[in-house]
DNA sequence: ATTTTTGTTCGCAATTTTACGAACAAATGA
DNA sequence: TCATTTGTTCGTAAAATTGCGAACAAAAAT
């Protein structure tokens, strides 16, 4: 819990999931667009969220689009509903 | 939201936090007792707890009896709820 | 065949986090 | 009064995080 936690500590990161949770999928390059930070350093935070598995990239050449993913969202709700409580 | 995800983003932080859901609170001598690292260590990270906002101490000299912020907790878990939906 | 688009990786620097022990402060107990 | 208990703060060190631009790679478009 704590490491998923730790992906979610971040006000970009935090951003691109609430993205995700809103539109399915997306193009780090619409990211990109948006977010006041370097491409590289975007990369960096998508591979992080991807390390935790709160993410996936679906190779599309010569676009990666990301999409949440469901079944490690789903144990990481688990785990914070019953911190939480209900 | 990442603010309090961040507080949450370290195990010991976790293991206090997952205690005092348990029962309702407790010393810090308790907790360091148990967990496997340095006084100043712990208070080091009770301090980023009650920062994030997640914990409160009350004084009960020469001890600190630690419960759970329980009004900002439950600002943390609305927006949990509504990240991951229910 | 070149150029463009898209995204990663590589150095690098600055900052933050994590952790420790020593020193300190406050209240209690002998 | 002096020692003990409890916890914080300080100084320090090592590691991780954050961020950037430059260089690179792969596919698409011209």
């Amino acid at each position: 819990m704590a490491r998923y936690a730790k992906a979610m500590g971040h006000p970009i990161r935090m951003y691109v999931l609430e993205l995700l949770s809103k539109q399915t999928c997306c193009y780090s390059g619409d990211l990109s667009e948006v977010l006041p930070i370097a491409k590289s350093t975007l990369s960096q935070h998508l591979k992080e969220l991807k390390n935790a598995g709160l993410i996936q990239g679906e190779t599309e050449p010569p676009k990666i689009k990301y999409c949440l993913n469901r079944e490690n969202l789903e144990e990481a709700k688990n785990h914070f509903k019953n911190f939480f409580g209900q």
